[in-house]
RNA sequence: GCGAGCUUGGCGGAAUGGUAGACGCACGAGACUUAAAAUCUCGAGUCCUAAAAGGACGUGCGGGUUCGAGUCCCGCAGCUCGCACCA
């Protein structure tokens, strides 16, 4: 490379690693502890990777917007936390040590240090100090702590539920692990199974889950809508109907039935009461009718496949059992198992009103049941109403309902529910769909449960002072099942409580438990204690989390259940972790096939004018669609190969360019190469401002119309910018840059004018400082460029727009005949109406347009626009 | 089925009810060069028309409000996502 070269070519190979290490010498990421006082506090947190080997252009673009919040935010004078972690516990390490025999800690750190190096050549403001890893004892120690608390103060329950069991693989599977009724990797029919379960009391805090919701302003409305409906608050009431004359030799304890609805005025129109197949009843029946106990599994079965519950035709048995009504002590009703009754739900128990509910009038026509409408609606005539395929669910006039009859809906569920309050069988309730949170998991690479099982204690807490309970890391992976289990000496411990031989839990807690709390353990990430208050109510909330809408419900939800297990449990006093939200999208890229319909990476692709061909054999390859990256359709293209070629400040800005943040966006090769080039052109543009203009170039007091338009332009640029960046519209910024790089490069044409050279070094200056938060490196290149020994861009304030600057001295102004564009004119400031309507009317082409019509109407709104109306 | 969102040139997209298409990509023309690359300049919604002036049409479709609608209201279609028998 010639001298000239390093003038005009900017070698981002050398730079990028160069600042790196200078933002590193100068600590300008790393914060305290305690949030300073004096300044305020901003923490910025992007989802945390799992560590699958190799960092995606998903997390490029989610860390890349995180960055450019951190950076401007620096700039803007917070003190930022930025850190980053490694949700690093999970099933893919025991695939890998299954399939290719490498341990699980060690695979999972080997692609931690893969994944960091890749994230620190992006040049991230990270606070590395602050680095975690779920699965390091430093980190999982301290959340068997926090259950241990939580378990003392009642958030936890053992208890017995059902799971779907792969007899082959000797493991529970989670539901979308369940591929049409058979395990996902073994292919065995998966059972369900009961087994004793760690649960989590999410439900605990439904009511205050669903309330702090409202105070999320900063969330997307799309985020919220999706929690309210998971949380699912309904009102109605409880009921107990009592089973008439039980068959002989039948259980006496249950005498009786309990159901949830939201519709007890409906009750005149019952015509039979289903339970779920799981329901206790159901399982009395089983015992005693061969052709119950068949349905019954048969629902079990058919229950866990998607495909079945997405054409489930609504099926059921009669147990012959009959309860009575409420209201009519001399009807009973036929009690149905169905399938469509779900035993999560409610009390797992339903009365059927067909009129008024579609499945219930689905499963009346179905088994032939009556259908008696109790609703009439507004505009229906009593004695004609009758309903056949439709039922109906809205508002109307109770009929044939007895005491009801004549009242609106809403009357009478209050009336009903008065009743059965009276008659001590029911009462109004609210209830809620969201699920206590299961967290016992059957597998080896997770965070263990600090629980120890004795015969004549029961389950024992492991003492805090035996914590962390670690992994054993001598495991074998050669059987099915959990190694933890097959551990020849682990388990068995004696008793803390009574000294006896006793046995540890060996079951490990579900991975959304690791990430529940990590962003409070980063604000004291060495602490011996889970948090450290101060640092906790100090850095909390997180102000702006960023990631994936993939994790809209489940890792939110729990989330903000472990803000309030921990605020009662004394580890911190915040209530919502996330004060602010925002979900990118995807990463996407075109897909290509080769002749035979294998999947082509795109680095084999040769894209001409005339289609795309193999660059190996020159085949044609079919473009598929733009879709997104995912190994499968080999549509992947890697950070590090891109980080060659290009540099971290072109992946950077490619990433944050064109598409907004919250859309998904294209990876193009053109893209990125149009990045490049805008790299290179903007430090040869100010290269070239460095060699025009002496750092002294002064102000001049009768600056050139040249210089003054430039000065305004960055002005403006100044304030669009930030406007931009503080609605996270990034893209938006990104072509205001591309302006302002434009209008300085055309500057130079007039390079000799007054005051052409202090405004082009200001320029320059602050173009530097705005493309900082997407471009650090470049930032600190043209910067160092400008400003030679000065402090460091990532150290400097954000530039302020002087607002004489960005008053407007003339106005373009648009002439209008009945709202369709007729002309232009010029026009001052609030100029007088009189005169810019006089000089618009005279606008040659508008008078032209203007003759022989008749003005009724003249519109100006001043700096903005002049419409004349004129008579038909 | 329920809910949310989206629909603007060849493509990604911009636009407090006020000149639609900023900016980028791709494309075309030109300059520089022996040549290419790189770079620079210019052009470009469609049509009347090859060009200019001018005009017509134009933000998924149909209506409406308004002096003026991509933007607000009503209805419809298509696409995407989420939940999905929630009693």
């Amino acid at each position: 490379m010639t001298a000239d070269d390093t003038l005009t070519h900017y070698d981002f190979r050398n730079v990028e690693s160069h600042w790196q290490e200078e933002w590193e010498k100068a600590g300008v990421f790393t914060v305290p502890d305690i949030p300073p006082a004096g300044k305020p506090k901003y923490y910025v947190l992007e989802m945390f990777p799992y560590p699958s080997g190799q960092l995606h252009m998903g997390h490029v673009r989610n860390y890349a917007l995180g960055d450019v919040i951190a950076r401007y935010k620096r700039a803007r004078g917070f003190s930022v936390l930025h850190p980053m972690g490694w949700d690093a516990f999970g099933l893919p390490a025991e695939n890998a040590a299954r399939e290719r025999g490498v341990h699980p800690k060690e695979w999972t750190l080997a692609n931690i240090a893969a994944m960091r190096e890749t994230l620190q050549r992006l040049g991230f403001s990270l606070n590395w100090d602050r680095e975690i890893a779920t699965c390091l004892p430093d980190y999982y120690g301290k959340q068997q702590k926090l259950f241990l608390d939580f378990l003392k103060a009642g958030l936890v329950d053992r208890r017995e539920s059902w799971v779907n069991w792969d007899p082959v693989d000797h493991t529970v599977l989670a539901n979308e692990q369940v591929v049409d009724g058979k395990g996902w990797r073994s292919g065995a029919l998966i059972e369900k199974k009961k087994l004793s379960q760690w649960f989590l009391r999410i439900t605990k805090f439904a009511p205050d889950l669903l309330d702090g919701l409202k105070t999320l302003k900063r969330w997307p409305d799309r985020v919220r809508v999706m929690q309210e409906r998971w949380i699912g608050r309904s009102e109605g009431a409880r009921l107990r109907f009592s089973l008439a004359q039980p068959p002989h030799g039948f259980d006496e304890n249950l005498d009786s039935v309990e159901v949830f609805t939201t519709r007890p005025e409906t009750l005149f129109g019952m015509s039979f009461l289903a339970i779920a197949p799981d329901h206790p009843l159901a399982a009395k029946v089983a015992a005693r009718n061969t052709e119950a106990a068949a349905f019954v599994a048969e629902c079990r079965r058919m229950g866990t496949s998607v495909e079945a519950v997405e054409t489930a035709e609504k099926r059921g048995l009669d147990t012959g059992l009959r309860v009575s009504h409420p209201f009519l002590p001399d009807a009973t009703f036929p009690v149905w198992i169905a399938n469509f009754v779900l035993m999560d739900y409610g009390t797992g128990a339903l009365f059927g009103c067909p009129s008024g509910d579609q499945r219930d009038l689905d499963f009346a026509r179905k088994y032939d049941l009556p259908v008696k409408a109790v609703v009439l609606p507004a505009g229906e005539d009593a004695a004609s109403f009758g309903i056949t395929k439709k039922a109906w669910t809205g508002e109307g006039t109770m009929i044939n309902s007895g005491f009801l009859d004549g009242e609106t809906c809403e009357a009478a569920r209050k009336e009903a529910i008065a009743r059965l309050e009276g008659l001590g069988i029911g009462s109004g309730v609210v209830n809620w769909r969201l699920r206590d949170w299961g967290v016992s998991r059957q597998r080896y690479w997770g965070c263990p449960i600090p629980v120890i099982h004795c015969e004549s204690c029961g389950a024992v807490p492991v003492p805090d002072d035996q914590l962390p309970v670690v992994l054993p890391e001598d495991v074998t992976f050669d059987r099915p099942g959990n190694p933890l289990d097959h551990h020849p000496t682990w388990k068995h411990v004696s008793c803390p409580s009574c000294g006896k031989p006793a046995l540890r839990e060996t079951d490990t807690f579900d991975t959304f438990v690791d990430s529940s709390w990590y962003f409070a353990r980063f604000t004291a990430p060495h602490a011996d204690t889970p948090t450290v208050r101060a640092a906790a109510d100090g850095w909390l909330a997180v102000d702006q989390y960023i990631g994936g809408i993939e994790h809209a419900i489940l890792h939110l939800l729990y989330a903000r259940f472990f803000t309030r297990a921990m605020r009662e449990t004394g580890h911190l006093d915040v209530t919502e972790p996330f004060a602010g939200l925002f979900t990118q999208g995807m990463v996407n890229h075109e897909s290509y096939k080769d002749s035979d319909g294998n999947w082509l990476y795109p680095e084999e692709v040769e894209r001409g004018s005339s289609g795309a061909t193999h660059r190996g054999t020159g085949n044609a390859v079919t473009v598929g669609r733009v879709e997104k990256m995912s190994k499968s359709k080999r549509n992947t293209v890697a950070p590090s190969a891109i980080i060659d070629r290009f540099g971290a400040d072109t992946a950077r800005w490619f990433v944050l360019s064109d598409s907004p943040p919250e859309r998904d966006m294209e990876w193009t090769e053109a893209g990125v190469a149009g990045a490049g080039r805008f790299v290179q052109r903007l430090f040869r543009i100010v290269r070239s401002v460095v060699a025009d203009c002496t750092a002294d170039a002064a102000l001049p007091d009768d600056i050139s119309t040249a210089g003054d338009t430039l000065r305004r332009a960055t002005h403006r640029t100044i304030a669009a910018v930030t406007e931009a960046l503080e609605g996270f519209a990034v893209n938006v910024a990104v072509a205001r840059l591309h302006e302002l790089t434009s209008a300085l490069a055309d500057a130079e044409r007039s390079a000799k004018e007054a005051g052409v050279a202090f405004a082009r070094r200001e320029a320059a200056r602050t173009l530097s400082l705005l493309v900082a938060p997407m471009m650090p490196h470049l930032a600190e290149e043209l910067l160092a460029a400008l400003e030679p020994g000065q402090s460091l861009a990532a150290e400097r304030s954000w530039p302020e727009a002087d607002p004489a600057l960005l008053a407007v001295t003339q106005v373009h102004l648009a002439v209008q005949i009945m709202g369709k564009l007729r002309g232009t004119i010029e026009a001052e400031p609030d100029e007088d109406p009189a005169a810019v309507l006089a000089r618009a009317e005279a606008e040659p082409n508008v008078a032209r347009l203007l003759e022989g019509q008749r003005i009724v109407k003249r519109i100006h709104v001043p700096n903005r626009i002049v419409n004349f109306v004129v008579a038909k």
